[in-house]
DNA sequence: ACCGTCATCTGGAATGAATCAAATCTGGGG
DNA sequence: CCCCAGATTTGATTCATTCCAGATGACGGT
């Protein structure tokens, strides 16, 4: 396992550190974290690790394609593992929840712009907006019994 | 003009104030701007309104409806007037210049999600993310001459 | 196994967007 | 024309993220 990730690190051509193992496992293991999780996840690991190097790790791993971010409107950044493959995401605007969607239809239909004016697309980021399970029953108990939201 | 937006405030029901005339104005003018934007082309057309106004007065106009908020990752929110209409966004990585697409195929095939995971799905977004013509060029032209890019 | 270099990490301070709080002002209904 | 809920001002505050300068440690070469 741990084997596993050094490889994965030394195939990008990156350092194996003991922070990049760590926020590599901690992104693995919970899909859409925020970079403060991520922060909380890895120092339970490993004790103390600057908050510039979780930052720095991630950026890192971005840009080597081993992580994706994520930035849902107006919320803090988010990173999931799954790369490659060609998935969106369901937003709760209630709590922020995310879910992975994959595409509906195999491929990329609609998703040619009618007019690009000028621009070189080189990705189609898809968002669906809505409310999760958790809050759409909230909010309905709140509707029927006059109670205040509960998933602000 | 400024009658047609006092009657756009009063329809929904908001009163009708110097900053918000010239911030609606402001945004009808220029699509896609940031809000530090909209605080300087209010400010040379009434001189003084506080930074937090302007969030305010965008902040109310959005929630009217009368306009619509885009945050592309990482970058500071903007705002456009076309509202109603189901249209998209090319978004240039470089310099983050904006750009409208109307849908292109006419309805949505493939924007239904193959598992909601119970989500309730009220708006799908769709962000085309690439380089816009300026940075293009700009990017050929560093490639070959080895000069820095003019976009950053 | 040791060394030196350079990428990486640490800790603290800075930036910049956006929000909160309390006091003051004003649009527009009565 | 008066009044007050709704707007705006001022000023401070939060929060995510980035910058900086110096210390540390990974890893290719000896």
């Amino acid at each position: 396992m741990t084997t596993d990730l050094r490889s994965v690190l030394r195939e990008v051509s990156l350092r194996v550190t003991r922070p990049r193992l760590a926020v590599l496992a901690a992104v693995h293991a919970h899909p859409h974290v925020d970079t403060d999780t991520v922060t909380g996840l890895v120092r339970a690991e490993l004790g103390t690790v600057s908050h510039q190097a979780v930052y720095d790790v991630l950026r890192a791993l971005t840009n080597a394609g081993l992580l994706r971010r994520i930035q849902p409107a107006g919320a803090p950044a988010r990173y999931e593992s799954r790369v490659g493959d060609n998935h969106h995401h369901v937003v709760c605007r209630s709590c922020g929840a995310i879910a992975d969607v994959d595409c509906a239809v195999g491929h990329v239909p609609c998703l040619t712009a009618s007019d690009d004016h000028g621009f070189v697309v080189d990705e189609v980021e898809l968002v669906y907006w809505g409310t999760c399970p958790d809050c759409s029953t909230a909010r309905t108990a709140e509707m029927t019994t006059k109670h205040r939201r509960k998933c602000s």
